[in-house]
RNA sequence: GGGCCUUUAGCUCAGCCGGUUAGAGCGUACCCCUGAUAAGGGUAAGGUCCCUGGUUCAACUCCAGGAAGGCCCA
């Protein structure tokens, strides 16, 4: 007969092969066709709530590996706080305006800036970053995320871009904003200010030339009377009517070297170059010293004759030039920074054409590269030149009209980040209330708060929300005024940010209102716009603060490293400015996407993974699973061959919550569950080790660590369940009859251990748990998503120490059995494991300790008999096992064969079937 | 060039305050099973702990320098 028929063989229709790119949308589909998320706020109305706030994209592209990173993340902080207990909504976020969208679409449009009215442009970008919000919702989607998709916070939603404007009016009132201005690089044939993405580096022919700067106080150490000149080397002899400084590096080695009929100073490294260039020959070298040993020594500035002053600054080199660096603030970057922090004034006598205003009174008119030679001439006149020559270097140029650009300064708006002392505050802060993980993030932006300049909140783009400046037309002089910024926020938030640009000045500026300074009535609006960060920086006022279901300030932002810089900084600044306190209570960081050999990705390297493609080809899972197992605090490395590995462990843990299903495929937890005190040992043993599983996979899952919580859990999977507990039950769960209290027990237990799994998992492979979620039955699945469930709680009563510390021994024992077994293989002695008889000789402790385990011992080792005899020395042999094979059970028992109807099983098996009526 | 950080088996990660033969899972090789089957079980092989120097009785661990790489800044 075939006793096939009358086991209890696992029975399931969860699929072993996944089919992610399928299956993942049907469950999607699920979600939002039982509106889960709906369900979920339902379900924690009146929870405490757990807030993280999402920091806004740019809508200008597919999503990239880093976003989908953030987001899985994020959604797997919510989904576990969630479970948790708490209400924990998540709004997601896009951050419309600004360059990113601005300049990818000028890209598309294939025009310039000078092509296309300023209104016309708008239009075409709000479409634009409609168009992408809807694109990477429905790829965020795909990735598992839950969220309030329908009703993400945007940018450019008119009441967000108001909020701008009326912070921006409290920033004010309170002082914080002046009017400064800055170099930028400046396009005078297009006239229009560019951010670094427009700009283009090119090849160019300029001049280079060696100026000579008179050291004006006396050294007397030199004990020389000959004029003692600083040597300079510059490509831009225009800028050196701003001249207003020198820069030394302080650990730099200088010497003052003696010339025919003068002294020059200069890196001393660099004199063998210069010599080489200028064919100079010195007389002799005089003197060498530290850089910083020359720090405010004064000079004669040798265009406009004025006095200099030398500072120390760490960006000067010795790759080119003299080490010693001509400064105009009002002309370079670093020459900005370092005047901002002497003091010195931004000095830019050039207009907006490239041409010298009044204030260079003999090159006025004169555009600057025409400049070049006249100032050259002139240097060369009053004996300051030292020598001219010309040099072929890159050098920006406009990427539209292709004409080489300049630095040039601008009026712009400030925020004082001084002003009420708010950099210390913004320091005391991250150092005392904000919790940082990683801790060094702590560190990095203290370092970057103690560093930064003011905050320049203008740019002279198009799209973006306008600054709500007032210019009188009589004085010129421009208006911040409380009134009209209130007046302009309520036009904006009725429609939206395009009022401002659209309508007349009239129309925007109340009546009666009148220049604070000369009492005039005619204004003009400022056209420059907020950068797009004070935008992004307001959103714990626009939407945190505002938001019902959120509060401030929120529990957690969690974003990429870079945001130490940006988000992160940006949100404090403005937070403690407005409300004196941060806007969050813990920042989470993490690092970016690199390859396999640890490079960044780049189009240039050919080396990028798309999220999508990971999603259509294995599925959004093994996207999550990657997630959860690397340590994201650093670089996180990805690959095929990652992704390979991510799906190895996504089938075992899949296969392995198949097996559970299958196996209790007839068992109600609510009619045939065993209680605790009636189950085998070794059941209780698992129900054990569950409760360490739960333990400290939520003590990971607590601190972020989900590559802890993932590990411990395929730990589990593997090590005591597959290999141990699960291939151990077989016997029971199989050839024991359907209804017996052994099979029942192992059965409480693998529902125990699939629910408590399932859930363990549901924060990670989102899609796999609530699949499995569907498959579960009985009462401990009332909930019809894994996502309305609870986080599963430990039971304390089931932690059974002694029990613990006895099978540990056991365990032990298991490994030495498993090797001889093994050996035993190999001789041919046995094929099957159940062809053995295990022969144990053990210590006396160890032996009863074995004994008391009785039948359940042959269980563990899934031999057919064990025999146990007390020695000294702990000793295992392997031997055939007694009797012939059972036909049904396939363990090898003398009994087989003694019975006439069943010549061919043993004694449990004919017990279980002439009980179970055979068929 | 500066600030912060990373570097342990082919892969993902452990390794506490310095202390025997540096661990786990995956992958690989070989074997078993064929009642988890495009599954399951077993055994084994795999490491210059990035490099160099120093401190120490003793360094993967502490210190200094360097290399490679990442983010930010210049």
């Amino acid at each position: 007969m075939d006793f096939g028929k009358t086991l209890n063989l696992p029975q399931t229709n969860f699929p072993m092969k996944a089919n992610l790119p399928q299956k993942e949308p049907e469950i999607i589909s699920f979600w939002e066709k039982e509106n889960i998320y709906e369900k979920i706020r339902e379900k924690r109305k009146g929870s405490p709530k757990y807030v993280l706030h999402d920091g806004p994209p740019y809508p200008n592209g597919d999503i990239h590996l880093g976003q989908a990173l953030n987001k899985i993340l994020k959604d797997m902080v919510i989904k576990y706080k969630t479970m948790q207990g708490f209400d924990a909504h998540y709004i997601p976020g896009w951050d419309c305006h600004g360059l990113p969208v601005e300049h990818q679409l000028f890209k598309k449009l294939g025009i310039g800036k000078e092509e296309i009215s300023r209104l016309d442009f708008r239009k075409k970008a709000r479409q634009y970053a409609y168009y992408f919000v809807n694109k990477q919702r429905d790829e965020f989607k795909r990735l598992g995320v839950l969220g309030r998709w329908e009703k993400p916070y945007l940018t450019m939603d008119s009441l967000y871009e108001a909020e701008v404007i009326k912070a921006f009016g409290k920033l004010s009132e309170k002082g914080y904003i002046y009017r400064g201005t800055k170099p930028v690089h400046w396009c005078f044939k297009c006239q229009t200010a560019l951010a670094e993405a427009e700009v283009e580096y090119k090849e160019r022919v300029d001049p280079s030339i060696y100026v000579k700067f008179l050291l004006e106080d006396d050294l007397t150490f030199l004990s020389s009377r000959l004029p003692v000149y600083l040597l300079v080397w510059t490509t831009t002899p225009w800028t050196l009517p701003a001249n207003l400084a020198v820069a030394l590096h302080p650990e730099y080695t200088y010497s003052f070297i003696q010339m025919e009929k003068e002294i020059l100073l200069t890196a001393s490294d660099l004199w063998e170059k210069i010599k080489r260039e200028t064919g100079q020959k010195e007389k002799k070298l005089l003197f060498t010293l530290k850089g910083r040993k020359l720090e405010g020594i004064k000079y004669i500035s040798p265009f406009t004759k004025k006095r200099g002053l030398i500072f120390m600054a760490e960006f000067v080199t010795l790759e080119e030039g003299t080490g010693c660096v001509h400064i105009a603030p009002g002309h370079g970057e670093e020459d900005y920074l370092l005047g901002i922090k002497h003091n010195l004034p931004i000095f830019s006598p050039v207009n907006e054409k490239g041409e010298f205003t009044f204030e260079v009174k003999e090159l006025e008119g004169v555009s600057v590269f025409e400049a070049n030679a006249l100032i050259i001439n002139k240097l060369k006149e009053n004996g300051s030149l030292f020598w001219s020559g010309s040099t072929f270097h890159s050098y920006p140029h406009c990427w539209r009209c292709k004409s080489p650009l300049i630095f040039r300064s601008t009026p712009q708006w400030f925020l004082n980040v001084d002003k009420h002392s708010l950099r210390k505050k913004a320091i005391d802060s991250v150092m005392k209330e904000v919790k940082w993980i990683p801790p060094r993030g702590r560190l990095r932006i203290k370092s970057m708060l103690e560093e930064r300049p003011d905050w320049c909140l203008s740019r002279q783009r198009y799209w973006g929300v306008g600054i709500p400046a007032l210019y009188c037309r009589s004085c010129g002089r421009a208006i911040l005024s409380k009134k009209v910024i209130e007046r302009i926020s309520s036009l904006v938030a009725k429609e939206n940010s395009d009022i401002w640009f659209k309508e007349k000045v009239e129309n925007i500026v109340p009546a009666d209102f009148k220049c604070p300074h000369c009492q005039g009535k005619k204004f003009r609006k400022e056209e420059d716009i907020f950068d797009v960060w004070f935008e992004a920086g307001i959103s714990h006022q626009a939407v945190t603060s505002k938001e019902k279901s959120l509060r401030e300030p929120a529990d957690l932002y969690l974003e990429g490293s870079d945001q130490h810089r940006g988000w992160f900084q940006v949100s404090l600044l403005t937070s403690l400015a407005l409300k004196e306190r941060p806007p969050y209570l813990s920042v989470l960081t993490h690092g970016f996407t690199v390859d396999s050999q640890g490079k960044k990705m780049s189009k240039s390297l050919g080396n990028v993974i798309d999220p999508q493609d990971i999603v259509r080809s294995r599925g959004a899972d093994i996207l999550r699973l990657w997630v959860s197992l690397v340590d994201y605090t650093q670089d996180i490395a990805i690959s095929e061959k990652i992704l390979n590995f991510s799906a190895e462990i996504y089938r075992r843990i899949r296969n392995t919550s198949r097996f559970l299903l299958g196996n209790i495929f007839d068992f109600d937890p609510s009619k045939d569950a065993i209680p605790v005190e009636k189950m085998r040992e070794i059941d209780r043993y698992i129900l054990l080790r569950l409760q360490r599983v739960i333990k400290e996979v939520t003590e990971n899952f607590e601190e972020f660590k989900f590559y802890k919580a993932i590990h411990l859990i395929q730990n589990f999977v593997k090590v005591e369940l597959s290999s141990f507990y699960l291939d151990a039950l077989k016997d029971r769960l199989y050839t024991f009859s359907r209804n017996s209290q052994e099979r029942r027990s192992a059965q409480t237990v693998l529902y125990q251990v699939l629910v408590n799994l399932t859930k363990l998992i549901s924060p990670i492979l989102s899609f796999t748990s609530e699949e499995i979620w569907g498959y579960i039955q009985g009462s401990s699945r009332e909930e019809e998503s894994i996502f309305l469930s609870s986080w599963p709680k430990i039971n304390e009563d089931l932690i059974d120490k002694e029990l613990e510390k006895k099978w540990t021994e056991v365990l032990k024992v298991r490994e030495i059995v498993l090797k001889e077994l093994e050996e035993a293989r190999v001789n041919k002695k046995i094929y099957s494991s159940l062809e053995a008889r295990i022969l144990i000789k053990a210590p006396s402790h160890l032996f009863s300790l074995l004994k008391s385990l009785g039948e359940e011992l042959k269980e563990v080792f899934i031999v057919s008999q064990v025999e146990l005899e007390e020695a000294d020395e702990l000793e295992v042999e392997v031997k055939k096992a007694y009797g012939k094979k059972c036909e049904r059970c396939w363990n090898y028992s003398p009994y087989v064969g003694r019975n006439k109807n069943y010549p061919t099983i043993c004694e449990k098996c004919l017990r279980v079937i002439t009980r179970t009526r055979i068929p």
